[in-house]
DNA sequence: GTCTATACTAGGATAGAC
DNA sequence: GTCTATCCTAGTATAGAC
């Protein structure tokens, strides 16, 4: 904090900041392939390349870990939807937003929603930086669904909260992954089927 | 085997399958509420009132006791199916046991999926109990689901796999649990809602 | 087939040198 | 802050008496 010494965002520090970020996205694959529970500590460890105490060293526990890895995938979602032209309509605002956190799983990229009963859950829900990412985000999009529904292109029957819900449930989908072991279409084309049924159902219109 | 001992479903082999019935029943519960890897074997032990070798003589492994869950709400799935009323138009039937899975899953009795690396995944695809019933069961829904798209009540342009997928998935919706967790719905207000955003959509009719 | 007691191992976390 | 080596709990599974 000397004043002597104006730029301190050194090269050892990015190298650091590096790794750090190459720990958790790991560690965000790997919560995607085999879920909290099943993911080991000496895995990430291995896959990133280092050994396991350094790990220890970055985050002090693996609930902490698997946290960092739900913040970053909250604040890649906050980017996007921040990136998302204004002119949009609301609906084409939240169609968007869908199609990229499917697409995001179907990379293999969107660490699994927690069980109600794990440990990792109420670490999530005692950790500031996620949570108010979770609002934020959930603010966001809930004032689009209303928009849209006062517009007429989402139904207004439905509660805005079910909607809400019915689209971040999108993101963990697990029709998206039996499409696509099934293996008879691109992951665009199961993207674009998964957000049709979403939007329009199942049934004739 | 003796022919000279004709009703062989005696007392003491009534209550072994009662006890047996008891231990998986409680597993499905425990499966649904924490998911495979979080439950564990004294916990379900402890549960039914048995020491844990009670039980590993009656399931040689957590992988079979949890199949064991699995091959049941299959059969249960199947025998609801059975009992829907033949005169029904194929998308009521649908209909029916969709809501049948979403009201088994709000009592907290739907074991939940494994995940794709799970050490149980392996163990229900080499399960001929469990591999049977969901082929039976697929044909089934299939067949209703194709009959639904020829006379017009379903979007014929959906591949009858992903539409199968799609009613699969409701079993295990997480939207249910976020909803309930909201308190501001009734367990049936929710399954119609839910109900109603899978076969309509959420967009404007 | 039920129990108590125990073997065995995977995996989360830490000690201590560098 | 990185490593190697180790600790220690939790949890699956089994032995052996009744």
């Amino acid at each position: 904090m000397s004043a002597t010494v104006p730029a301190k965002t050194s090269f050892k520090e990015q190298m650091l900041q590096a790794r750090e970020e190459a720990i958790v996205q790991t560690a965000s694959r790997l919560l995607a392939e085999k879920g909290f529970e099943s993911m080991t500590v000496d895995e990430v460890a291995a896959s990133v390349g280092i050994a396991k105490a350094s790990l220890y060293k970055h985050f002090p526990s693996k609930e902490d870990l698997a946290a960092a890895a739900m913040v970053r995938i909250m604040q890649r979602t906050l980017d996007f939807v921040a990136s998302v032209p204004a002119e949009d309509t609301p609906v084409a605002k939240l169609r968007a937003v869908v199609r990229w956190s499917m697409q995001v799983q179907m990379a293999g990229e969107m660490p699994s929603l927690p069980h109600q009963n794990s440990t990792l859950r109420a670490a999530l829900m005692s950790n500031r930086g996620y949570l108010d990412r979770l609002v934020t985000l959930s603010d966001k999009l809930g004032g689009w669904i209303m928009a849209a529904q006062a517009d007429g292109t989402l139904n207004p029957k439905l509660p805005a909260l079910a909607v809400l819900y019915t689209l971040y449930a999108r993101a963990c989908d697990p029709v998206l992954g039996f499409l696509k072991a099934g293996g008879l279409q691109t992951d665009e084309q199961i993207v674009d089927l998964v957000l049709a049924t979403c939007f329009d159902g199942i049934a004739s219109r």
